[in-house]
DNA sequence: CATGAATGAGTGTTCATTCAT
DNA sequence: AATGAATGAACACTCATTCAT
């Protein structure tokens, strides 16, 4: 069994349930069953640990939500593809995803972080440039309209996993659909 | 001034920076001027003051975006109203509404703050449902179209504050009308 | 009682016996009987405070060795003066005698300390230089002999502290003849 | 190469360089190439390293100042014989020199080497009354006479070492001269 | 034999909380 | 009432030592 894996699972998961100066090392270590001093072998730092592992599901994030994407289908489907995928992310990778998005801009994420993050966000842009150049989004500025689209999955998301409203997948369309309906022309 | 006051704006401001654990009390203390002792003559404890500073402002959503509304208008322009209401709130204490989103789910919340936060919620959701029922707004489970409206205008909030896409007067009502378009029918 | 006293004092005894990195803080704390945040209080880590007590008792050293003398005495009376001085010191500083000693060159030490260490001993030099001048002490360099002279009586101090030859008023005034024959012309 | 000399030599400069305490054993692998385990297959512990390599080096000094020694030459140059052999050794290692000077009085060295540490002092006082006897050497505790003459070579040593006076051969002469003229009748 | 991954006691340091003034 | 010096439990991190390979 590999340790690393143990360690950034059981970081993973104290992280998104209480944050990063919420869970003292030793508490990851006990989830990880390991001696805390392990840790420091795969890790330089805390510090070190955290961004690993924002790295690590930026990247999955990425890859499954824009990665093998067909391109050259028709841009409503292409929204919908993409969006669809991020929820799906969401569902399989519970912690990952408030994990993410807890530590979104948060101070100890390094440069390698930030500029992973910054292209990733920068992809969704495209898309939605793309949308406004054939005319069917909105004129208004594309940061906006990403906005607009994340926070409302983004939110539905943590309903679903604070069980205020579990996602089915007759909603996830439902959800789609109304992301479509607020930045469509 | 009243030191309780002072305290509670210096925790604020910092809580909304720096989050809850990466704020030493001894800090609160120096910005707001008093010795660390007195914090205690006010406050229970830390948990105490987060707890007091959540509810404090979760009151004052409620009553700038709920209270003195006139319920007797159009649907469509009460909800207008109350979401412009929301983002006029969050322009006008940027801490206050990064602490609050930033403490929504946190673990040192207390029953009373988490009662609070319910209470509003259900009167945001009771908007909906009777949108719903005057046939204007989607069928859809009254808590996902509230995440949907709420995750929008939190999350350009949130860019609005990192300086991501700064909010006008035009863009807010460009926003207010995609919140709008998310959820009608 | 003045809690920084007691710490410095704690902590000039357990560095002299079990050196700087042999003596936990928590160590020095229970010794100066004071919780180990205090020690915090008034030195900004280990490192500030073993400088602080190196600089402290190197000017208690050239104050009570350098400082007061009458210059204008003959050499060789001179010259007695400043050894009985410096054998007197460590008589009655042995643990800060000890601790000056083991801690001349340690990399821990900061330029200030080091400056100062420097200062006291071109005072010395000087001396030598003077005694040189007026043909009283050899040809050599003044390094080598200031090397002879304070290297025989610390190492005699050493021996008296171990218990292995301790010294009396006769035996201080034979090590000084010692010395100053070691170098005179 | 033989692995046990390797930790040897790799331990010594270490030690010399940064003390016992300030050694971690992970960097005497290192630095000797081997497996930190390895270590703990030819020594018990830390402790039996230190202890074993300064037996090894008091014995080096012994035989190389001590040992082979004409006894019958005329008392000066028995002396003079003996001391340039000490700082002969001292220039020609250098690590062992500094390690043995700084872990004179070490708590953690044990009986074994302390009594090792006794036997070559006695052999020097042996000296020293025998010069006594003959009316050479003054009269005084020959435990003052012997760190009067082995705290001179040492301070010089060390500063040979730190670079403040480097010796050559005819300083050596001369400081050899020195230490006899400190303890001649 | 030799290794180095793994361990957890121990280190320097911070900080929520108390209490004498 | 208000202070801030004092405390010690808790933290991030290191390192002597063990042991499976």
């Amino acid at each position: 069994m590999d340790k690393r894996e143990q360690i950034m699972q059981a970081a993973l998961a104290l992280f998104a349930e209480r944050g990063y100066h919420g869970t003292p090392v030793s508490l990851i270590a006990e989830r990880a069953k390991v001696g805390s001093g392990t840790i420091y072998r795969y890790f330089k730092d805390k510090d070190d640990l955290v961004n690993t592992l924002y790295r690590h599901w930026k990247e999955v994030v990425r890859d499954e939500t824009m990665g093998c994407i067909d391109r050259d289908q028709p841009l409503r489907s292409l929204f919908r593809d993409v969006s669809i995928r991020m929820v799906r992310f969401a569902m399989q990778h519970r912690d990952a995803f408030i994990f993410l998005e807890a530590h979104h801009h948060s101070p100890y994420l390094d440069d390698a972080s930030r500029r992973l993050s910054e292209t990733i966000n920068e992809a969704f842009l495209e898309l939605i440039r793309h949308g406004q150049a054939l005319e069917f989004i909105k004129e208004a500025p594309p940061e906006l309209l990403k906005s607009a689209v994340l926070g409302m999955l983004t939110e539905m998301m943590k309903n679903h996993w604070n069980g205020t409203q579990k996602l089915t997948e007759a909603l996830i369309l439902k959800v789609e659909e109304m992301a479509w309906q607020a930045i469509r022309r």
